[in-house]
DNA sequence: CCCTTTGGAGAGTGGCACTATCCAAGCACG
DNA sequence: CGTGCTTGGATAGTGCCACTCTCCAAAGGG
């Protein structure tokens, strides 16, 4: 198909496309002339990946093309390229190492996990972006105001624990290692805002429950 | 305390508080002379929350108002009033009524707080924003060759459901009804990133766990 | 053959959180 | 008693960034 033709089923002006071409979030077409290009599904899929991540994910451009250079690079060993792929996903809040509140969380943190026995966790430490943000976000709830402990932490971090194992089911789902890194990523930015959906609507049933609709 | 003061307490410029001040984020202060106001910790304090809804938030400058109005409104029952507050935070997806998929979906979602017994949110229904965010967002997975049906979902929701009950009980923790609001939306905006890094590190953790860390 | 479409490239737009500049009116210090 | 600084307040401007407009030469194609 051809620009306009992808332009039309992806609902995403040529402009933009064109834009995302520029930007190296989407393979140019094969070129069939000098002025004419050829796409296929797979650039429409892609598109839609890229909408997704941009729009709904708010992930930076260049952040954007940096998860999907990851999600094509077939050189990586599954985990480490679903890793990778997912490691480069919006981490804002970064620790503040020169605040001394940091050093006290992320002991609080590693406590966390010990409880948990989460190893892998432990061993990669701030080497994951996750790590590094739980602290930085805990350390922030500090200085507003609401400490976050470990024991707090426990019961939800069970609860997610018994979550991610339904997470992996699902991504097994996927034949190919290409499907499931891309099912990942969609996963990682469209499923969390059906969770947090989710997670409110449980809220408003519980707050209905204890205080009644008035 | 003085706006400068106040500036140097919080780390936020004297420029960025008068424009939050303009934007009516935040009181005035207690005016002292023609040219001098006093700043107080209810300041501070609401000045942090501030910055917590727009940075970690990404909460629009006017929502962020909207939503501080009703934090402040000690008119309204608790319940609505927490509601209100919550309701007016992002939810960005809109369903989409002139597609047709969205009807479908929203029978499915429909069909999923039907077997989880939440006859709240039924009653609601797409009153509730978490409630057409959902449904917005299912429509566009789906879209994305990811569709999410109720029989996925339930498991996640029960496990919510739980999650639910750990957030009220720690909201209770606080005395008063304008407390328990501002901790409601402090949690809403801070403790959702921490929930969802808890949910990568325990998607690398059950990874690891599957295909070790290669 | 001529009007439309194509891919490509650079400059421009719009939204929005913030910020630099001014200004007049105190305050503070010599 | 100045005089230089600071204050609160208003206005216009900045920077960022996703996107879009405009223009172009070279095909298509009816």
């Amino acid at each position: 198909m051809r620009l306009a033709e992808l332009s039309e089923r992806s609902g995403v002006s040529t402009a933009t496309i064109k834009y995302y071409l520029r930007e190296g979030l989407l393979a140019p077409g094969h070129r069939v002339s000098a002025t004419q290009a050829d796409y296929d599904d797979a650039h429409l899929r892609r598109l839609r990946l890229i909408r997704a991540l941009i729009q709904i994910g708010r992930v930076p451009v260049a952040t954007a093309r940096q998860v999907l250079a990851h999600v094509d690079d077939e050189s990586l060993g599954q985990t480490i390229r679903l890793g990778a792929a997912l490691w480069e996903m919006p981490h804002e809040p970064e620790p503040d190492e020169s605040d001394p509140e940091t050093a006290v969380v992320r002991a609080e943190v590693d406590r966390l996990l010990e409880r948990l026995g989460w190893s892998t966790a432990r061993e990669l430490g701030t080497l994951s972006p996750n790590h590094r943000v739980l602290t930085a976000t805990m350390v922030r709830l500090k200085h507003l105001g609401y400490p976050v402990d470990a024991d707090t932490l426990l019961p939800y971090a069970q609860e997610l624990g018994r979550l991610a194992v339904l997470d992996l089911d699902r991504l097994e789902e996927w034949p190919t290692p290409g499907e499931k890194v891309e099912a990942a990523v969609a996963g990682a930015v469209l499923f969390e805002p059906v969770l947090l959906s989710l997670r409110r609507l449980a809220q408003e049933e519980e707050s209905a429950r204890r205080f009644g609709l008035e």
